[in-house]
DNA sequence: GGCCCTAACGTACGCCGTACGTCACCGACT
DNA sequence: AGTCGGTGACGTACGGCGTACGTTAGGGCC
């Protein structure tokens, strides 16, 4: 019981890379964001928790290199005939995007941020606006706009998915159990719905800031900055 | 020395109520969503960390607990002669609703569970949209839109409010310091654009989202769902 | 006046992120 | 070939977290 007081062997010098680490990362992470811990991650690798700290000064840069490495994933569809269509395949890809990683909608959201993979998407969705001839403020309120509904939706969907309690598909049930006198709209429509937040819901919502879009778009643009700030100065 | 072997004296019997503990870590959770903790709201209110427990069965119950009752303060305007305008002004409370609890918006996107402060907004929004002539999924569809444009939006402004390192007011500033030659669109448009996610930009999405509303519900409504599963089914 | 129910408490456990000091390996230089 | 320095992996330790569990003291009821 001598000859192995270390049984642990060391691991080989250079097999610890800020990628081989993000790789352990992701696959810890995919049961869930807060099941990302710097000590579960280096289980996974055979690793000290120390260790990862060679590659990463802290955690939140850590966290910041697996987001951005999931908005990475992002592509672009090719340019079509109507700019409209091509922002609705830009729209459909980036909540596509956050359906596939759900563990990551949270933190995305949680996050100033931008890193890289956002500003390329951030890039392309401009490109697609501008061909509408949404120029300056207008451009970026619109693309804003249509990550914002993307995040909120995602967030929604990712939430109620992250509970495996049941409390996800039936929430329904939850508000067909209301005191039907009050709320009797919500009761009315909690019944025959299909799942809160379905892509049928989505691609409704979706269709009308489009057609909105499109409707601006083709009014000669005046751009009068003053028109739009009647919003909650005091 | 031994005349005060306890000198915390226990709080009086009837003292801690959920209502008080609400009060406390409401005060806490103002500086910062993860700053509340069940210790820091035992230590304002000067009790012992598990003396909450006995009136909340855990963290999170307290946490749901607070996130209803900053629903609950959803005040609804009165109906006007225009059903989009009182949309409009739904659209707008609720944003400014998220606006006034920063700390609040991360918890409550990340949340499945509806409770009743949810449930209140969400039959005002419902009878704004019957009033409209919407009915069934289409409501809620555009309900979904909006709530989602806005917790979007505002998880977006409270990131970026809460990152006290100045990440916050000037994410223009990296996004001018990008490499010209690729991004020109980002580039161009950060140097020249105002606060990213300012009122005005959100007046302008909404205002897309809300004329696209107008036209569909001015059409005749064919209801078919058909028209939109073209989704990302496979 | 006495009992008992319960609300408040204290201790303890297993997590977390990470500051700091140690040690072994690998390449370079003599 | 021998040695030396830098660096990457490691171990220990600290403060803070949520909370399970057992203890205690006070007020309401008989």
């Amino acid at each position: 019981m001598s000859d192995t007081p270390k049984p642990r062997s060391r691991r080989p010098r250079g097999s610890l890379t800020p990628s081989v680490v993000l790789d352990a990362a992701e696959v810890v992470a995919a049961q869930g964001f807060d099941a990302l811990s710097v000590r579960a991650v280096a289980a996974r690798l055979g690793a000290a928790p120390m260790a990862l700290y060679n590659h990463f000064a802290t955690k939140e840069e850590l966290v910041d290199g697996l987001l951005d490495r999931v908005l990475g994933r992002f592509e672009a569809g090719p340019a079509g005939e109507d700019w409209v269509e091509d922002l609705r395949g830009f729209a459909r890809a980036h909540r596509r995007l956050l359906a596939d990683h759900p563990w990551a909608v949270a933190p995305l959201v949680a996050r100033p941020n931008p890193g890289m993979g956002a500003v390329r998407i951030g890039e392309h969705a401009l490109g697609i606006l501008r061909r509408g001839g949404l120029s300056g403020d207008r451009a970026v309120a619109a693309f804003s706009g249509v990550v914002a509904l993307n995040y909120g939706w995602s967030a929604f969907t990712a939430a109620r998915a992250r509970s495996p309690d049941g409390l996800g598909a039936d929430v329904s049930a939850t508000l067909v159990a209301l005191p039907p006198g009050d709320f009797p709209l919500t009761v009315a429509v909690a019944g025959p719905m299909g799942a809160y937040g379905s892509d049928e819901h989505y691609e409704f919502a979706l269709d009308q800031l489009l057609a909105g879009l499109r409707a601006t778009a083709g009014s000669s643009p005046p751009l009068a900055s003053s028109r739009y700030d009647a919003g909650s100065r005091s």
